[in-house]
RNA sequence: GGGGAAGUCGCAUAGUGGCAAUUGCAACAGACUGUAAAUCUGUCCUCUUCGGAGUUCAGUGGUUCGAGUCCACUCUUCCCCA
């Protein structure tokens, strides 16, 4: 199923379909056992087996999410892998037959500081839930991922914060290696329980310092990997340092394997990232931001909130592939959000995630057009407006 | 007709001599980036150069250095008995 030296796999496989001319932009398709993505593409966040206030239909059918994510933390804890094992996987237990992605925990080691420890052999966390311990390790994060049984499993890594000073950034760095180093090694002693291939997805840290994501880049692609995570951006360092950091690191992954920012982000992120060369997102924006008034579209954000919207009897989106973009106005959308109806979530939550399938849909058909430079240029301006 | 209770910044509340005045809701803004988030923060009498300044607690008058708080009367509302 998988040869010693390498992590690629044979249900996987990357494909550039167009490279950008001017800029490090591509598109590809990337193979899983559950179906092919295109890239670049925008995950949608599921830590506990739900995109929140999504039916999988609407995911399915109205947003069109290729892969949706997973957490390793917050499945382990709740529902638990016996019961995920005894539902036959991730996949079957929550009706989604399209690939998943699982991150490893790592970036509960960065949200949850202060109910954890980190120590050489892994991180112990108190339950947020009922304050129990549980240890997470390189090895038992695998096997934890094993169980749910995702397409793409990530290494478990530190996330530390973005203003972190170099002395911590260097040894929290190394400490990633070593524990990626570890996943590797339990990645090639077990097997899929369900039928599947899973890959797993090195995870680059360093912080702002490009000397550092240089050697975290080089050690990620020794790994030979079906593809890669940029990981350890998007929190707390400025924007423009982040988009450094992935040029530094996008110089040094292999050219033909996908590339995964890690939690991020804007619209005009996404944008800037796919310009310089990453393949895949995920982030709780879309999703976290709708549920809390915003909206994101074509023209700039919205805080549907204000008292400006009360009597726009506008479609949300006429053009949107969703129909609740189509159906729904904002007018009406105000009043659900502002009644705290459950309905005004799951409108908003639509309407975003269609918005960003949407946006890295068009992005992609830009790169295979061969004008996306030009086109990104002018869409970054209307993304970054408030209305 | 008789007896009792009460009127505080949109609504509801706290306040029993040092108060621009508690708390909740509403309203109006802002934040949110690998989800401990249907969450959190700010403003919320007027003006302000954000240091303050000026007017407030049904009304009028009074006691007091000082009154939302005490006294008198007026107005209004509610409850009970006829």
């Amino acid at each position: 199923m998988y040869q010693s030296d390498t992590l690629t796999l044979s249900d996987f496989g990357f494909q550039l379909a167009a490279t950008d001319k001017l800029t490090n932009a591509r598109a590809g398709v990337l193979r899983t056992a559950h179906g092919d993505i295109p890239t670049p593409i925008f995950m949608p966040v599921g830590t506990v087996g739900s995109v929140k206030a999504v039916h999988q239909s609407e995911l399915r059918n109205d947003i069109d999410a290729k892969i949706i994510l997973g957490n390793t933390y917050h499945l382990y804890l709740r529902p638990g892998t016996d019961l995920l094992h005894a539902a036959g996987g991730l996949h079957r237990f929550i009706g989604w037959e399209r690939p998943i992605l699982t991150d490893s925990g790592g970036f509960q080691v960065f949200s949850l500081a202060d109910n954890r420890k980190i120590t050489e052999e892994g991180c112990t966390f108190k339950s947020h839930i009922d304050g129990s311990r549980h240890k997470f390790t390189p090895e038992n994060v695998i096997d934890i991922q094993r169980l749910i049984g995702s397409d793409i499993m990530m290494a478990f890594d530190e996330c530390p914060p973005g203003e972190s000073p170099y002395p911590y950034a260097k040894k929290s760095m190394e400490l990633t290696h070593r524990w990626m180093d570890r996943c590797v090694q339990r990645f090639r002693e077990t097997e899929p329980l369900y039928g599947h291939q899973q890959a797993l997805f090195p995870i680059v840290q360093g912080c702002k310092y490009p000397d550092l994501r240089r050697i975290s880049a080089e050690h990620a692609a020794s790994k030979d990997a079906v593809g890669y995570a940029i990981g350890g951006l998007a929190v707390g360092e400025p924007t423009e340092v982040m988009y450094q950091m992935i040029e530094v690191v996008n110089a040094i992954l292999p050219a033909d394997r996908p590339r995964y920012l890690m939690g991020v982000g804007t619209p005009a992120n996404l944008l800037e990232a796919i310009e310089r060369g990453v393949d895949m997102f995920d982030c709780v924006m879309p999703t976290r931001n709708g549920r809390n008034g915003m909206l994101f579209t074509w023209e700039g954000t919205v805080n549907i909130k204000n008292k400006k919207w009360e009597t726009c009897f506008e479609p949300i989106d006429p053009e949107s592939p969703a129909e609740a973009d189509r159906v729904y106005t904002y007018a009406y959308l105000h009043h659900l959000i502002k009644a705290e109806e459950l309905l005004g979530l799951q409108i908003a939550s639509i309407h975003n995630l269609t918005f960003y399938l949407s946006l890295v849909r068009a992005a992609r058909q830009h790169i295979v057009d061969g004008d996306f430079s030009q086109w990104k240029s002018a869409m970054v301006q209307k993304l970054m407006r408030r209305i």
